[in-house]
DNA sequence: GTGGTCTAGACCACA
DNA sequence: GTGGTCTAGACCACT
């Protein structure tokens, strides 16, 4: 599994595992309809308590990404969650912080704006291949 | 003052205080030099307690974006943070999973692009000159 | 448990405790990787507010001295903090004003010199050895 | 006068000030017998309040460090304090707790002591002798 | 049970 | 007046 847990980081760790899964169908490590491990196996494998993977599998269904059917266990959704104004209001919200933040120390748009597309591509190119990593 | 808390939020208040505090320094609504309300004042406007800001104060001093001078209370920093590598890293993993749940959800690279050029592009404008809103 | 406070000290609380367990880790008496007591327990040990030992765990876990676990609480780091510019900066002033105000008073630099080889051997002769006292 | 304040310093002014009194009667700027600028004068030249001058007046006036006349303000007194037990002590506990910080970052003994050599080398060679610098 | 957050009120040091 | 410290007690999030 590609999971990587921080067990000092001030994130919760359902919130990072949550993050993870997100980053992993993003890019194509868990493709869609794809199933994932059950909570006991996840929690064995990093190590973490099986309540907070239950508890980052739950976030995920109620958020759209994961349908979780009672005899297959947790599964990547075929459609994913769509855009909503809840979801923009956020996205602007939290962007508007992080450029502040990044402003204020100096960072130019350009660099932002290079940083985040390198993040895109990325993300683009790999998707459904890391199996040709 | 222009803050505005969210008593609902599950953000703590303290760090949606140090949010804002950060935007409005990168907007020019605080000024470099800019002595802050003290921590009982802005305590009082905003209607939370004095030791939630005083926290707030306390981080933002540890970050370098204020100085709390024994005589004059909390201000601005005439400098800048810097950015170190930590900040690059977090920067970068939390760009990582901003942008990879928005590619999920379909917002393309040009969308979310442009959406961090106009924050910039607001900022740049605005920087100086809130007296022309 | 082997802190001691003095609650008639000019000196907070906080940075007593702080700085007795930054002693008990260089004798050894706190080994890395070892679990400290919870904030609760301590507290009650010593007989102060838990919020105070929180604040301490907390600078401690800033300055890279203690790790704070969701899981566990709070232990030793494994790797100690380094030594930057401002730590080294800090401890010459220190060691400036200390020096100064010793020598005025007629300590010699022998004098100086073999006060502090004694604290440093104590140190040495000690790690990892405290169950031989 | 040789006096820096740093106003956005966690060390109370009145004792920056003391410090950097000690340090220049331990270098010989200030010699024994002369003259300090009045409370007055001194307060106005670092741009700090008079009462601050004169609480670090009176605290070294305690200490041994100076005499104050009504009519000649403060001087350097001819004698200098002596070392008591309770300096001893204090400089123990300090010099312990320095020394701890410092081996647990991994300064090695002949570092330290190779630094306070050169403090007070430094000071040794000073003494009286400013105006040769 | 752990630490994190927030509130509240008190007292003190500093300037 | 300012922030710093300490106490106390409550509630919550996390595991």
């Amino acid at each position: 599994m590609f999971i990587k847990i921080d067990f000092e980081s001030d994130m919760p760790i359902y919130e990072q595992l949550r993050r993870q899964i997100i980053k992993g169908i993003a890019k194509g490590d868990l493709e869609k309809g794809e199933q994932l491990p059950s909570v006991r196996q996840l929690a064995e494998d990093i190590g973490i308590n099986l309540h907070t993977v239950n508890k980052t599998y739950n976030i995920l269904k109620e958020e759209g990404y994961l349908a979780i059917d009672r005899r297959k266990g947790a599964m990547v959704k075929d459609i994913m969650p769509m855009v909503d104004e809840e979801y923009i209001n956020n996205l602007y919200s939290e962007l508007e912080y992080i450029i502040a933040n990044s402003y204020c120390r100096g960072i130019s748009k350009e660099e932002f704006l290079k940083l985040c597309e390198d993040i895109y591509d990325r993300l683009e190119n790999k998707q459904g291949g890391e199996k040709y990593d």
